[in-house]
DNA sequence: GATGAATGAGACTTCATTCAT
DNA sequence: GATGAATGAAGTCTCATTCAT
């Protein structure tokens, strides 16, 4: 941290970031559709073309946010990720994600917005995808090879028992229900059982 | 009722759903953002002013493209389901919920894309939802009348065993991953066994 | 009256009066700018289409309706024009006009639409005016001739002694103001005597 | 404020002034209905979209402009009301008012259109009118104290002797007749009398 | 004659982007 | 670097008119 970097951060990167955030808000609100450049500049407080300067074009503004957002939710989720048992760990995650995706904080709307947009699941996306969520990965690895875990592709190992923790999230956060902490326990403790291959012999 | 009448009506009812599956494709391809009304009469073959005899707007063509959609989604998945014992019941919703979500159909494309849209869970599409999807909520409360079923709420229910199906198929769609015969009826399994009370005590 | 003239009049005659009465309720509600011949279609009972074996296009609709409302006018106003003395029979006329111009009758209201619209002053409406309203202009003429009337056109004559009468009705109608019997008379009385040629000296 | 900023000020001000010309000579030209924002903008020279940026849309344009000329007529109408005797002021205002009709200008052409136009008569406009007008109230309203002017309600008075004037110069701009200067003076003087008590008895 | 579905030009308006200041 | 006025392409929607039935 020298100076430098210290006024950089705080003329450069904050405008750049104030904009980050304005479109992030705007997303939340009014979806993506209802993302203008100059509602944006508003919101930021600065002028049209001033998000020029940061951004080429509206597409690179929403591909960095959108970076920038999943960066966000990894960090996170992921937070403390390595602490405890494997069963402590993948638990601690389920329940991080399952809190985070009840908020309805711009961050966590406007990262909704992304999930099934066409056209926007590029190389470039997936590949930090890999990195950012490389210790879940890591943990599902980690269980296959001590043998006790279902023997399945990680991404299935996801699909099956972390999926379950952001679609009850969303519904609360849609008013669709509500889960008092028995419950989510309940289900958090499902999902796990579901990937684990069961020591006593069952059905 | 001649002939002639016959073929009218079906052309007739062919322009309604010509210009559906017109937007459905564009919708399938570019999105719902990419979705112009000069677009959709050119997919579908008519004039631009044709589609507003059709439909109010814009908003409405989307909304009752959800509908058709939703209620195409429905029927596929929901087909047959009332045959066999529960578990075989719940394992045939979700092989074909799978089966349906690995296509790259324009009705599959096009329906994940109103999943997280902002203003878009009115009343009319959530009770719309609860008709069609009726066969799969009644599907848990008989697994937990019957006490075989772990004690949550349909939708919990819901999350921790059909999410996966859907996500899963997701994946393989956009060639994340692929998945083989055995895999898919493992993962199925496992779902199935996620929400089922163990029969024999268990760790 | 022959059988003829009678289904004629029935039939055809009715639906192009249909059509005509349509147009007026239409424009004295929303203005000539709100009218829209499927309105004026529905309004009136027929097909759209319809309109077009009646009318050559919209202007045509406009301006044989302009001519109609004209004649309405001119007829209500001028009713009984040639009983009394000369003073009387321009009294009538103001009064008829004035109590013609307070209702907000659908002729009344798409007559005034007509006034000061550009380039629908045509030599065959002018010609038409001129014919129905001759009796207005033979009035002044005769009180010209029996030299007790200011000696000016009758056009001039019509702007200082009738257009007040039309001024105030107008005002009336809007809810601009109220007046009693007793101003409309002496308002009646004092157009009358700006005109006229005073009999006895005064200033 | 050196005169750079001068100059930039005048341009940016006629900008919105551009527009409201342009507006006004089309209607003037081809009528409210025949004013489209493409027109407008291609004889202000400017692009449809600046158009926006001064009025939010066709409607606040229509009536900014309407203002605008109700209080160009009022100040042209109204100059050195106030000087001379009643009968002076009245006059004044008379053959001014006459005058100002008699012109082919954008201004007075596109004033004559809102005059009967359904929907336009709001409060605001109204206030306007009012307030722009006051001189002439006032005028009728010493005229009435005095005790020399027939006992009507304003208003009135001006429909008897004020409306002719306009109905005059209307006839002449239109090219229904020619009047020469005794036409018009006398005209001037049979309102002004009309609506002034006769100071020695007649009739 | 009558219908009304279909057409497509054209209206209003928004908004990503540029550029002179 | 920053501004924000200006641009103009493109979007949504209306409506006069036609024409097969």
């Amino acid at each position: 941290m020298n100076e430098r970097s210290f006024i950089f951060d705080l003329i450069m990167h904050n405008k750049y970031n104030l904009i980050l955030r304005a479109a992030e808000k705007i997303i939340s609100t009014s979806g993506i559709q209802g993302l203008s450049m100059q509602q944006v500049a508003s919101e930021a407080g600065v002028a049209a073309g001033t998000i020029y300067r940061y951004f080429k074009d509206k597409d690179e503004l929403i591909l960095e946010l959108r970076k920038d957002v999943l960066s966000q939710v990894a960090a996170a989720i992921l937070q403390d990720h390595h602490l405890g048992t494997l069963e402590e760990r993948f638990k601690r995650i389920w329940m991080k994600m399952h809190n985070y995706g009840k908020q309805p904080s711009p961050t966590n709307l406007s990262y909704e917005q992304y999930a099934n947009l066409p056209g926007t699941h590029t190389d470039e996306i997936r590949a930090l995808e890999m990195k950012l969520f490389e210790p879940l990965h890591s943990l599902f690895e980690e269980g296959l090879a001590q043998g006790i875990i279902q023997p399945l592709h990680p991404r299935a190992l996801y699909a099956i028992a972390m999926e379950p923790s952001m679609a009850m999230a969303r519904a609360m956060r849609r008013g669709l229900i509500e889960y008092d902490e028995k419950d989510i326990t309940l289900a958090c403790d499902l999902c796990w059982r579901a990937i684990v291959i069961p020591t006593t012999p069952t059905n």
